[in-house]
DNA sequence: GAGGAGATCGTCT
DNA sequence: GACGATCTCCTCT
């Protein structure tokens, strides 16, 4: 299914996460598993800065949980938040400087059927697995999408992005995107108003109330 | 459809 | 001990 797909380099994270943001709009975020391929398309994302940005978890310095994000371009940095959900980051900027993407959305592309399963979201009485309204709920949100793929801060943190031996990765495979929508990050009350969210204009899958159009 | 509040626990001070 | 880059359920319109 992915065989004209171009892994990602590390060369691509080693920049400002504003770009990153914007340049992952439109790529495949992949999981292999042992049952199969799971992959969405990246559709929001959010940049955070490092030192210099209030909102980000690095702001407060290097620490045992944020340490991914002052580390080499192109690894996950996963954490736990509200006593419920994962979260999944890829850092960016050179080994020693912050800075991380959060993936707020994807839209399903393979293995729609167990990532419903692995979300334990009862979709039985509804069974269009093609339908948006059901395919939404997958992935559409930053906890939604890591329980989607399997996602944990024990089995997936500081894993390599960019490297053909794992089983997270980022792919390239000649989507276009035609508009992107640039607006305040979400959940977030420090430097709120900073506009470091990336969405793919008219895309459904995008997570929030406001600009799901 | 929109908005509000509770759940729940790891991390940091 | 306080807080949080969220989700889901419930209520109101």
């Amino acid at each position: 299914m992915f065989a004209a797909s171009k892994l990602l380099t590390s060369a691509f994270f080693n920049r400002d996460p504003r770009r990153v943001a914007r340049g992952l709009l439109g790529k495949l975020l992949v999981r292999k598993t042992p049952r199969g391929i799971l992959a969405g398309r990246i559709v929001e994302t959010e940049a955070y800065l490092g030192n210099d940005d209030a909102a980000a978890h690095s702001a407060v310095g290097k620490t045992a949980r944020n340490a991914v994000l002052f580390g080499p371009p192109g690894h996950a940095y996963v954490y736990f938040i509200y006593g419920a959900h994962f979260c999944l980051n890829v850092s960016c900027l050179p080994d020693g400087v912050a800075g991380g993407v959060l993936f707020r959305a994807l839209e399903p592309v393979a293995g729609i059927e167990q990532m419903v399963a692995a979300r334990g979201v009862d979709f039985a009485h509804d069974a269009d697995l093609q339908k948006v309204s059901i395919l939404k709920k997958i992935s559409s949100g930053p906890g939604r999408l890591a329980e989607a793929l399997g996602v944990t801060r024990e089995r997936d943190n500081e894993k390599s992005f960019v490297s053909a031996r794992s089983d997270l990765r980022i792919v390239e495979d000649g989507y276009r995107v035609r508009r992107i929508i640039v607006t305040p990050r979400i959940g977030i009350v420090k430097a709120a108003e900073e506009p470091l969210r990336y969405l793919i204009a008219g895309n459904a899958f995008v997570s929030g109330r406001k600009f799901c159009r």
